[in-house]
DNA sequence: TAGATATTTAGACAACTTTCTAAATATCGC
DNA sequence: GCGATATTTAGAAAGTTGTCTAAATATCTA
């Protein structure tokens, strides 16, 4: 896990939405884009960032480039960041 | 809270390695900087920006400058990480 | 196969970051 | 108050990032 790709593809507040974007559901580049006043290249270029981090996934169908979220990183992203802060309740549980 | 500033704060790896060297408590700033090759000048620029994002907090001891975590940020911080991904389970449950 | 649409790659540029050295500010102990 | 120690501020250099335009690649439809 590439925690540096992760922080840093985290860093940028388009590639944010973007993940946000993707939460209901995959869609192709152009979709993502259209919320954004961005060229296509720029966005390519962050899906580029997005990719490397293992955050989302693509598969070409036809003429379109579907992305999607890989969600299974979810809790590795969040034990890395609560990792960087001392244990609350050590064991056992959340809340 | 300023998520772009806390985003952009742990997207250093220097910056990170010095909240977990907080972990373990209270430092001054010469203190964290001994484990780090890197001017004084150099650390004292990433403790601003992570005190812009409030995620440490300063009290000036006498002739030195101590800084500690603002752990209550932690789970502020998880949930915004959370957030750009779908939810796994719904409600009740983590686990 | 040709033209249209979708996306990426290449190359350039401005803005921002990280780092440095040098100088400024604050506090301590004498 | 002076000199020493601790930290920050200022200003500059090198590297990285985010954006653009132009061109390349891939796929679709006719």
């Amino acid at each position: 896990m590439k925690q540096q790709a992760i922080f840093r593809a985290l860093a940028d507040p388009t590639r944010r939405a973007i993940l946000k974007r993707l939460q209901g559901g995959a869609l192709s580049a152009g979709d993502i884009g259209a919320a954004f006043d961005i060229t296509p290249a720029s966005l390519s270029h962050h899906f580029a960032v997005l990719k490397q981090a293992d955050l989302v996934r693509t598969e070409r169908r036809g003429q379109y480039i579907v992305y999607s979220l890989n969600s299974t990183l979810m809790e590795d992203i969040a034990r890395m960041v609560l990792d960087l802060f001392p244990p609350h309740s050590p064991k056992g549980g959340k809340r």
